[in-house]
DNA sequence: GCAAAAGTGTTAACTGTACACCCATGA
DNA sequence: TCATGGGTGTACAGTTAACACTTTTGC
């Protein structure tokens, strides 16, 4: 649910929406995007929320989910995969706060709403909050952190983040969260902080390095207080060979 | 899309559908169930869909596709899961016969419709297609046999398809298609029916063996020209044990 | 020279894969 | 006695997992 005025609501589907759980990570620790309904209620992870819409008729979940996610960050070319669709009937509308919140975004607040839920993978720096539409509504939580939502929310943050999991296990996806170059240790730390659990270092380079999708660029880290690091992109080239011909696991 | 009557279709949210993609097996090949229109048109495929409905506003879209299968196969407790959503706007209609078909079965056949699609595994020999909503208009396909279906049919198939290869390789849902007892002859020619490709019998054998989740009933198969076979059970104590523990791979 | 992270190889255990023959039954 | 599918073991190759020390930089 974005906070556009009730205005043009009629053009949406009152009865299917689309929810984005909207990934990053700053080096350190996985990051979701949400945002706050500014409700009356005591400020609390229950007034916060995945961003969403419901869709228009003309588009189909994709391109909602995109428009969704051009709303909040203006990026295009966005990775994006549907976790699936959520659909109890009392999905929304539990708590009051929800309630008091559907009745300011929706022409139709008591309609049941289905919802298709998406996750996406976005390089944090370049993340750039329209201040229009959700001025101080709109902002990164640790992962980690976040112990409840609005409406299901906090069941649509949980399946991302197994879906996330299972898939960064088979598909090298996580470029998407990191800068175009980078380090084989900031890489390793992505995996370990999307996997919540250590690898071994020596194990996870190897393993990494012959799949062949990483180009190392011949340039090192600069101003860091230790040895400087190799800079390495991804290689969208190899990495297309190399899934034509099938890889089942990195084997972490 | 089932074939009630129109009439109490006001209750159903014109929006909201799910579609069963039904899984059996005769011990020689994969089947899908299909219904179809009887429409007007010459036979074929595309007169043919996996059945479905509109939801309810007061069920959960499992319930939904519960509904649907109960309607369809009068079984209890079948193994069904959620493939996805499928929402294009121009999903349902494309063709001639899929708009005779929507006029026939729905109050608002021109309404945008997204589809929940779930698969399910069922024992064919208990299947029993109730005569009254589905006379002569239910039937079991070779998945093989399958080229081309109405709505977007085809491509939900090809999605349960491929989730479920992905899911046998990682949990033993396979029995749900097997008969109470059976052999693991039969075992090992479901995985080779679903994956579409040849399993060593001894490898195949010795891995499902180690799982530790067969009993072997000591009993044999009987009035067989050849060495009777054991004849083997699922067995779900050990296979939740199992789970908690956690395995990853079956590893064909 | 010290703190901090980069970078590097080897071994042992395990897992997957390939492969061929004898057995029990009904006809 | 023959045809049919049931049932069994081993050896090799590849993969994973565990593990410790040296290097380069900024301060």
């Amino acid at each position: 649910m974005n906070l556009q005025s009730k205005k043009n609501k009629k053009e949406l589907n009152p009865n299917v929406s689309v929810d984005c759980v909207i990934f990053g990570f700053d080096l350190d620790q996985l990051y979701v995007l949400l945002i706050d309904s500014g409700s009356t209620e005591a400020f609390s992870q229950a007034r916060m929320a995945v961003p969403g819409d419901l869709i228009f008729d003309t588009e189909n979940l994709d391109e909602a989910a995109i428009r969704v996610l051009r709303e909040l960050t203006s990026i295009e070319n966005i990775y994006l995969e549907q976790i699936g669709a959520f659909g109890d009937p009392n999905r929304i509308g539990k708590k009051d706060s929800d309630r008091e919140w559907l009745e300011a975004i929706r022409a139709q607040p008591e309609a049941r709403v289905i919802t298709v839920a998406y996750y996406s993978l976005v390089r944090m720096p370049n993340f750039n909050p329209k201040a229009s539409s959700f001025a101080k509504s709109a902002g990164w939580a640790p992962v980690k952190e976040v112990f409840d939502l609005a409406f299901d929310h906090y069941d649509i943050l949980q399946a991302g983040l197994e879906q996330l999991r299972r898939k960064i296990k088979i598909q090298p996806i996580g470029f998407n969260l990191l800068p175009e170059k980078f380090t084989l240790s900031q890489l390793h730390k992505l995996y370990e902080c999307i996997l919540d659990k250590e690898l071994d270092k020596r194990n996870f380079r190897r393993k990494i390095l012959n799949l062949n999708i990483l180009t190392n660029l011949d340039e090192k880290q600069i101003g860091v207080p230790h040895k400087p690091s190799q800079l390495f992109e991804f290689n969208e080239e190899n990495y297309k060979k190399l899934s034509k011909e099938g890889f089942d696991n990195f084997g972490f």
